[in-house]
DNA sequence: ATACAACTTAGAGTTAACTGTAAGTCAATA
DNA sequence: TATTGACTTACAGTTAACTCTAAGTTGTAT
């Protein structure tokens, strides 16, 4: 089964432009041509384009993920600079989720003070809450954050 | 104690030209000037310069910080819009770090595929090994992923 | 064979969030 | 008081990742 460019755009929630534009950026070498010029996308090629996603979802740039293209269209000579790439995402990952739990700490907070100063109509109510009168997860939260 | 652009850049590890930056699009109102036009940062604005680094964090535009801060400036009658866009902001980081783990699945089975693939020199030993054969957390990390 | 919709490329335009430059002003020190 | 380094504004430049336009070509349906 192959597919035209704004079929596989649909398939990947992409649009044509999109394609294009990685395909210009060297991001999809491996999608053929029809003898008129014209690109025809194959199911392997889907699985690539989800995995370049996923690379960009991990806030890689689109010319490292060339890098990245680059050394598989070169072969088995390049699996450890591969290998070390996606270690490397690995640990840039971890560290993204772990700023984002601390985001919605600060988040949760300020909810809660929101939500209280919403029920008294003044903020005044939440900020000088003395914090043993605040529940106790909202006090753990206020000591983890720094504003 | 009153700060200075470039002490306060040092403080909140941006640059001076962010801060004015800021300050040109609205985020940071509060911060008062001496008489000669000189912009000083008091202890008090940096909390609100962290909340405001904060939001960035969960991936809101500046357009969008800036309306909380023209909220804030409005005073108490803006109270249940401003706790709106927290509870939005903690959904769309709740996705943000749900959408974050499965991304880290599929790296996480690279990791194993790019080991398994440097140990035997080539990729097709991870490519046709059968799931039987893989660890039990590799299986289940395959099955998980769409690649 | 002829339409005509969908494809092609080259290159220009857009947007967000900075980042830097130029010309001039402020403020601390010799 | 004069110098000098840091500040000010206005505005131009940068970068990444698209997004669109124009001019021309391909492929399918009559």
């Amino acid at each position: 089964m192959l597919y035209t460019i704004s079929e596989a755009a649909v398939k990947m929630r992409l649009t044509p432009y999109t394609l294009r534009y990685y395909d210009r950026e060297g991001l999809i070498p491996f999608v053929e041509r029809s003898a008129g010029g014209v690109r025809m996308f194959k199911e392997k090629d889907f699985g690539w384009i989800r995995l370049i996603e996923c690379m960009k979802a991990t806030g890689m740039p689109i010319k490292e993920i060339k890098q990245f293209v680059d050394w598989y269209m070169e072969g088995n000579s390049t699996l450890q600079l591969r290998r070390d790439m996606f270690y490397e995402r690995k640990e840039l990952v971890e560290e993204q989720i772990e700023s984002l739990q601390k985001t919605l700490d600060t988040i949760k907070y300020k909810c809660w003070f929101y939500d209280t100063a919403v029920a008294a109509g003044t903020t005044s109510v939440p900020k000088n809450m003395k914090p043993e009168d605040m529940p106790d997860e909202i006090r753990q939260l206020k000591g983890k954050i720094d504003l």
